[in-house]
DNA sequence: TGTGCAGTTCACGCGGTCTTGAACTATATG
DNA sequence: CATATAGTTCAAGACCGCGTGAACTGCACA
């Protein structure tokens, strides 16, 4: 919530002097800003998001020290949230022949990332879950005095996490599926010299 | 993580005096936990779910003390955690006769409470972010100097944003559906003198 | 070998959320 | 009406995760 939507003075729209780095366009900052809060949403940092959104915005690999400055976060924020997006393999790690410095440029993917995570969390954690009642209902069968009705809503109740299980792993699949069309497209035209 | 899952003592099975009120059996602490992780898990209080388990599990209605005791929270949370799911429809608030103080009873869809609240915060979040992006489109439109690249990233950062939409909204519909499915089963045999 | 810059690691502090506990209101009972 | 018990509200505090900034590593170049 820090710098979000101050949009711009009404005066400098030419305001864009060689010297000038590290103040993003205003519409970069809302869209760098709106990709934060949707994978804040999703159950990462916001800055992850911010930072892939610059990076996919700019097109061409920016190196650590830039991204620092566009965000305004510190170095060893950028160090740690670079390191995050590289192992999902939402971003990649170039360097320019004479270039001394590393340089990072997205990858399409930020979807992979989200739905890579998701079913991280949901294969080690929902396992876990039904793991757990299990042992409970074992627990609950072994012991004599457990009343009928309870065993059965115990019963039931695992029924329901396989079912909110399936339905989980059924998005997943559907919406990795549905996005890869558009990632194709993404693809094929996706202008700017990358490199 | 506070009292989760100490097996209970090898000893005393049989240790259910009269006089016992507030010891969770184990399999009923377990199975509590493990609805409370999940529901944590899908961003609400863990408490909300340690609740609803109870109640579920127990069949009767049981009162704000008793909850209180059996779980080991305070009175003022109690209340506000029974406040928060009267309010979402997934338990019931009722009044047996000559009895001076309010039962509650769980209702069989928590996940309604899911899906319902999931709904609703993509419904006003999700919106919010395709307008945000929609506004740095136009922004950005009306700027001279944007290069054409950078536009069409822009552009397709949006129909990703769409098509992420379209995947959650089926997703939650499937898994309504789905598990419409075993609701039924649960209310049609759901044991015990419910009242 | 020394200097400088890119990059990493980590203890600490800030900000936010959840829970507690006490003061307060409402309701039943004699 | 007095008293006790159920229920609500809210400020204070515990707790937790994130980002910061400083110390550190590693590498290049002279």
């Amino acid at each position: 919530m820090k710098g979000y939507l101050w949009t711009g003075g009404p005066g400098s729209p030419a305001s864009k002097t060689p010297a000038m780095e590290g103040r993003l366009a205003p519409w970069e900052a809302i869209a760098v800003e709106a990709v934060g809060n949707v994978i804040e949403f999703w159950g990462f940092k916001r800055n992850q998001g911010r930072v892939w959104a610059l990076l996919y915005l700019r097109g061409d690999p920016l190196t650590a020290g830039e991204i620092e400055r566009e965000l305004d976060l510190s170095k060893g924020g950028v160090s740690m949230l670079l390191r995050d997006l590289e192992r999902w393999g939402v971003i990649q790690r170039v360097r320019p022949p004479q270039d001394s410095a590393w340089r990072y440029a997205a990858e399409t993917d930020l979807v992979r990332m989200v739905t890579h995570v998701i079913e991280e969390r949901e294969a080690g954690f929902v396992a876990r879950i039904r793991a757990d009642l299990a042992e409970a209902r074992r627990l609950a069968e072994s012991m004599s005095d457990v009343p009928r009705e309870r065993l059965k809503r115990l019963e039931k109740m695992n029924t329901l996490a396989e079912h909110v299980e399936r339905a989980l792993r059924l998005f997943i699949k559907t919406s990795r599926l549905d996005v890869s069309a558009v990632l194709t497209v993404f693809r094929d035209e996706a202008g700017a010299p990358r490199r």
